[in-house]
DNA sequence: AGCGCTCAGCTTTTT
DNA sequence: GCTGAGCGCT
């Protein structure tokens, strides 16, 4: 445990400044690279040590759930790791969650899930296909968004405004969106923050105990909050008014997710007796980049006028590269990491490639894997998105809320325990549903369906399927939490589909099943019908930045919006170009114009020591080639900063045109040609054996079942293996 | 009901 | 270029 005095020495006067301002509202405007996340952990630190509060009274309110972790960790090593453990740290919808469990099992209240993203696109498309609206003329995606908008500023179903076409479209399945949710005891990201609200407001005495207990609030991130968060905020620093919120508002890039930038900007308008302190200090990043991030951030009008600072080193210019395409944009970023790390000078966890979509990452990951280079992909496909996982884990939801119709829907429909159970038979069971105003899910599982109009066949599997529920159900109060799940995996036909399965897609689909079942096993030490849920919980709400390695040594591919709060030495940042960053979506409107300059912001301060810039003339986008011109931000970055990179020299591997690429296959290559069942070592994913084989003219493809790193298709061509 | 083929839309960013 | 939805055939 540290004495104040040592908590405090390790700060600078701004930073003491804001660790000891304790009472009441406090703002602190905090630049990329000044020591935010220090100031935060120090002050609940402080608190602590000086006996202000004990930790259990102190709630931290993080952007991801991997800075809450880091959070704890920190303050671990600051204080006791028992003492650390009290302190409530976690994301906004991970807190309500928390709170909503808690409150509604009090209730009495029927447990509920978390709908993720996909689950609520499913959800949209039912209730178009309830209402025989066509998903092609009304976009599921775009229905979803202008619900989740309306959440936002809370309106309701009745009160949905219609001023267009398509509003009416919204304003007819937001009712039976929400109606569906209901009856599924289901709760999407948005319900998470309104459902705590509502019940704050209905129950005011659960909203005073949390008043109570919360006696010191702290905010991460305050600029990228939004109504929702804002409201709730305000509710829970009502009791004790101290109320701590960090941010920069010129790091506020999630206004499509509806993050209000005024928040931060008139929190002393909400709090007019609010200390405003001023973090300025940039510890992170050379002169150069500092100076080069500030002239580009300048530019903007919505922001709060300031200047960054750094006592730090000049360092080295900013490098610009002029591509022909994104081949050799990759390219070239790979020679260079290659080059460095060849030479000593830097490792491959130093670096990051920072780029505006996911798609961007597929030319890298490319190159990197042809040069050898270990990389992580953040992003992409999450794991908790992967098809198969999302059918294990519809399982586990309808054994834990039977009312789960989207899940029951998926389990119908993807595992062989749903076989001979089809579309028209759902439709008859939705109106059955209908009828009786009860999800399917109950009906099925009480054997209510014997009414309704089945032929003998179908009723047999649907009567199959509701013993298996029933069972399983049964069992959830024996068995633990991942023995279970492990029958049911077997008992539903998954194990079979994938276990034995010689194609090298369901190989990594049982991997990936695998790895669940072992996740899941964390909670075997609560009942399964406790652990279950909490298990689920996390799954809807983790992210990939929080899965986020930092121990090993690889090269990490990320976007813009995840890099947000992390730090590289070197940091590449691809594709800023017109179209990308900014993008076209945003190109129109002023404030979106806006935010797209701080994103370019918040990537050229994720740089300790250097940058990269690069820009393509031309680039593939769905699967064409089109033209592209280098980004207006650039022209706000002083000359004096940049230093234009060369032509690159051919090295380790070629430069190939659009045209000469589609010939790229069919080099001959003089190597064996390999067959099923061989053994062979890849420079980066180790070994693996040949699993599958395509022969293509003077190539192969083949499917390799690496050791450590699951199956991957390969060309021998370009892969560099070695049989052994 | 299930399989396989075709075609369209997709990519902005994510709790 | 890929995926997933829809359609038509068995």
């Amino acid at each position: 445990m540290r004495t104040t005095q040592e908590l405090l020495q390790a700060l600078n006067s701004e930073q003491q400044e804001a660790v000891t301002a304790v009472d009441g509202p406090v703002l602190v405007v905090a630049g990329p690279g000044s020591g935010k996340t220090r100031v935060l952990t120090h002050r609940i630190a402080y608190l602590i040590a000086e006996g202000y509060a004990h930790p259990h009274q102190i709630l931290a309110v993080t952007f991801t759930n991997k800075a809450a972790r880091e959070m704890r960790e920190r303050l671990a090593q600051l204080l006791d790791p028992r003492v650390a453990e009290h302190v409530m740290a976690g994301t906004f919808h991970g807190i309500c969650a928390r709170i909503l469990r808690v409150e509604y099992a009090a209730l009495g209240y029927p447990s509920f899930v978390i709908y993720d993203d996909e689950d609520q696109l499913a959800l949209v498309r039912h209730v178009l296909e309830e209402l025989n609206l066509d998903p092609k003329r009304f976009s599921p995606r775009a229905i979803l968004a202008r619900i989740s908008a309306a959440k936002n500023q809370q309106i309701s179903p009745a009160s949905y405004p219609v001023e267009s076409y398509f509003d009416e479209v919204v304003a007819r399945v937001y009712p039976h969106y929400e109606q569906r949710l209901e009856r599924a005891n289901a709760l999407d990201f948005d319900d998470l923050l309104t459902k705590t609200l509502a019940l704050f407001d209905e129950f005011p005495e659960v909203l005073q105990r949390y008043q109570d207990r919360w006696r010191y609030i702290h905010v991460d991130e305050y600029q990228d909050t939004n109504h929702l968060q804002y409201l709730l905020v305000r509710a829970l620093a009502r009791g004790h008014r101290n109320l701590f919120v960090v941010g920069d508002p010129d790091q506020s890039i999630y206004g499509w997710r509806h993050a209000d930038i005024h928040n931060i900007l008139n929190f002393k308008r909400d709090y007019p007796d609010a200390r405003e302190i001023h973090l300025s200090m940039n510890y992170r990043s050379t002169a150069t980049i500092v100076r080069a991030a500030d002239h580009v951030i300048r530019a903007n009008r919505l922001r709060i006028q300031r200047t960054l600072r750094t006592l730090n080193d000049t360092g080295l210019p900013i490098t610009l590269w002029a591509c022909a395409d994104d081949l050799e944009e990759a390219m070239r970023v790979v020679e260079e990491i290659r080059i460095l790390v060849a030479r000593g000078l830097r490792q491959y966890r130093d670096f990051a490639i920072l780029y505006r979509t996911n798609a961007q990452s597929q030319p890298l990951e490319q190159a990197l894997v042809q040069a050898g280079i270990p990389y992580q992909l953040i992003g992409g496909l999450r794991f908790y998105e992967r098809r198969e996982i999302k059918d294990a884990l519809a399982l586990l939801r309808i054994l834990i809320n039977p009312a789960d119709d989207v899940s029951l829907r998926r389990v119908i429909e993807n595992t062989p325990l749903g076989n001979g159970i089809g579309k028209q038979t759902w439709r008859s069971l939705e109106r059955v549903a209908a009828q009786h105003a009860m999800p399917i899910g109950l009906l099925l599982r009480d054997h209510h369906l014997a009414c309704c109009e089945l032929t003998g066949r179908t009723r047999q599997r649907l009567a199959i399927l509701a013993d298996h529920l029933q069972r399983w159900q049964t069992l959830s109060c024996e068995l633990s939490a991942s023995a279970l799940f492990a029958r049911m995996l077997d008992e539903a036909g998954l194990s079979a589909l994938y276990r034995e399965a010689r194609d090298p897609e369901d190989i990594d689909r049982w991997e990936n099943l695998t790895q669940l079942a072992s996740l899941l096993q964390q909670y075997d030490h609560l009942p399964a019908d406790q652990g279950i849920p909490l298990f689920l919980d996390e799954a809807a709400l983790v992210t990939d930045a929080d899965l986020l390695n930092d121990e090993r040594n690889h090269v990490t591919l990320i976007t813009f919006h995840a890099a947000k709060g992390l730090e590289f030495p070197v940091v590449f940042l691809v594709g800023i170009e017109e179209g990308l960053v900014p993008h076209s979506r945003s190109i129109e409107n002023e404030a979106e114009l806006e935010e797209e300059r701080r994103l370019f912001y918040v990537g050229l301060t994720r740089a300790k020591e250097q940058v990269y810039i690069s820009f393509a003339n031309r680039r593939l986008r769905w699967g064409t080639s089109s033209w592209s011109v280098r980004s207006r931000f650039l022209d706000d970055i002083p000359d004096e900063l940049l230093e234009y990179g060369g032509k690159p020299k051919r090295r380790s591997f070629p430069e190939h045109s659009l045209e000469q690429r589609s010939r790229l296959h069919h080099t001959p290559t003089p190597t064996v040609r390999l067959r099923k069942g061989m053994r062979v070592f890849h420079k980066t994913f180790g070994d693996g054996i040949v699993v599958d084989v395509h022969d293509l003219p003077g190539d192969q493809e083949v499917a390799v079942a690496f050791k450590r790193h699951g199956t991957k298709r390969l060309l021998v061509s370009l892969a560099n293996l070695t049989v052994e």
